[in-house]
DNA sequence: CCCCTATAATTAGTATACAAAATAATTATA
DNA sequence: TATAATTATTTTGTATACTAATTATAGGGG
């Protein structure tokens, strides 16, 4: 039953990243840049380390991301003056209006998901895999 | 709500790979070479193709799996006569116990992910999951 | 001011995930 | 039978995900 629950929730994951690419292949981004950038956008001179705080992943791998990002025009990074170790991110001019866009394809996408799937059962849902997440958590924060 | 479903489904796909890779560590084996090894496991002499119908997964991935796996001496591949294009795979002697082994370890993984959730909501959450997913199949086969 | 530790971020190395092209062998067709 | 279309699999190239090591900088004693 658990078993079944997890290899569902990892075949979901996948197919919704496919789901999110095929989407996204004409802007020329791609779904994680996306989700950083998209921070950056609400906070301006936002650091790594901060985003890394607000969304769990891997420094090395936002890292990768950041750089991608930056190599493509769709953000600046900025030497803080005050600590060299730090760099602000600012999104580039512009590229505003590619989060906005994506809102609409974001939209596009995860319609009709619900088909058939009432409000209750999707607070439901959520409910559930909140509980689930935590367990998890919990689980990997123990010492092995 | 629907993208939260979706960002959340996301992270508890994320945090199952995490916690399985930090259990299977030790095994010097990770979690999509498992999945590949226990397919072939119960089916001698499966074909890559037949692997691909049964694990919704990449070709070009599962190529590379393969090869990690032959690599480690974990299977076998023999080229079928009647068909060379094909290559028969069969799990190496001693790696039967690796498989059940495993069983243990994601049982070990997998206990306590269902605290605080009764039977019923199970079954009502994988319910709705696999609507969810029967949705984004349909959509991901909608042309663009 | 120097040494030590902590911190922010990048780099190196391995393993997916996936699209697209390439290989190699089989089958269908003119 | 020569050619075209298909099929099974691998290779190439790019982007994550993650661990471990490295770099550069900060800040706190002594």
């Amino acid at each position: 039953m658990v078993k079944e629950m997890c290899y569902k929730l990892n075949k979901s994951s996948m197919l919704y990243k496919r789901l999110m690419s095929k989407h996204l292949e004409r802007l020329n981004i791609t779904y994680s840049q996306l989700m950083v950038l998209r921070v950056v956008n609400q906070e301006p001179g936002i650091t790594a380390k901060e985003i890394l705080m607000q969304m769990d992943t891997d420094k090395a791998t936002l890292s990768g991301v950041l750089s991608r990002l930056e190599k493509n025009g769709y953000i600046n990074r900025v030497k803080n003056v005050k600590d060299k170790r730090i760099q602000n991110i600012y999104i580039s001019k512009g590229s505003e209006a590619l989060c906005n866009e994506v809102s609409v394809i974001e939209k596009a996408c995860i319609s009709d998901l619900v088909n058939g799937i009432s409000m209750g059962e999707a607070e439901q849902f959520l409910h559930i895999l909140d509980r689930f997440i935590k367990n998890q958590i919990s689980k990997i924060d123990e010492k092995f």
